[in-house]
DNA sequence: ACCCAGGTGGCCC
DNA sequence: GGGCCACATGGG
């Protein structure tokens, strides 16, 4: 527990700045894509988002009132499309007969919409807190396998829990909303340009810092 | 021909 | 609490 979230956000700010993540038009668009990209590569994500738009479909109202088939063949490329597309009609059907639209939502409590949330088939931790953060603006941190794969080579996580490292973020930054926006962001472009599975190390920006480079110096 | 990708839920122990 | 499985496509 050497190294502090804080210090990583300084680092990694210094090489990415501002992301501007999450990627979209707007909040129905990120509560479409947290379902889509779940265990999928985001590239085949955009090519369902761009069904989903030039088909007049990337809206809760439409997806709502959407054919589970017509709709799984627009998603298909992100993977699993039965399972998304029955799982996006229910989420956006339970949204807007709970709240009405995204506007009303955001004004409830975080506590009922965690509670809310937990309750819809196909939203998990990281979905809830992905739309919690990005499509809320709720100040949650987003854990994902991006988030403990890096934290774990750079040994300040490894067997720590989801929980943990919330907290751990919480009392560095702050429950501050665009600093927990912008470190996710941070953390996905550091794991998609160096941190793969496979990492490709060279010019990493925090390589001082992981295991990886403090084995190679 | 594999392996991987920003997960989730069900079932078992 | 943890391990295993199904869900499925597209790219390396």
């Amino acid at each position: 527990m050497n190294i502090r979230i804080g210090e990583l956000y300084n680092t990694l700010y210094s090489h990415y700045g501002n992301t501007g993540w999450w990627p979209a038009g707007s909040a129905d668009e990120i509560i479409i894509g947290t379902i889509l990209t779940q265990n999928t590569a985001w590239k085949n994500v955009e090519m369902s988002l761009e069904k989903l738009r030039s088909g007049g479909l990337m809206d809760l109202g439409k997806l709502a009132k959407a054919d589970p088939q017509h709709l799984g063949a627009m998603i298909r490329s992100s993977g699993f499309y039965n399972q998304k597309s029955r799982r996006l009609i229910d989420l956006s059907r339970s949204i807007l007969t709970a709240f009405g639209n995204l506007e009303e939502m955001k004004l409830v409590p975080l506590e009922e919409l965690q509670r809310f949330l937990a309750a819809i088939s196909g939203v998990g931790q990281e979905t809830m807190d992905s739309i919690l953060l990005y499509a809320l603006e709720k100040p949650v941190f987003v854990v994902d396998k991006y988030t403990l794969r890096i934290l774990s080579r750079i040994g300040l996580s490894g067997s720590e829990t989801i929980e943990k490292v919330k907290e751990l973020v919480y009392s560095d930054l702050g429950k501050n909303v665009e600093s927990m926006k912008n470190l996710h962001g941070m953390i996905v472009f550091l794991a998609k340009d160096f941190c793969k599975t496979r990492p490709k190390c060279e010019n990493c920006p925090i390589l001082a810092k992981c295991d990886h480079g403090r084995a190679q110096s």
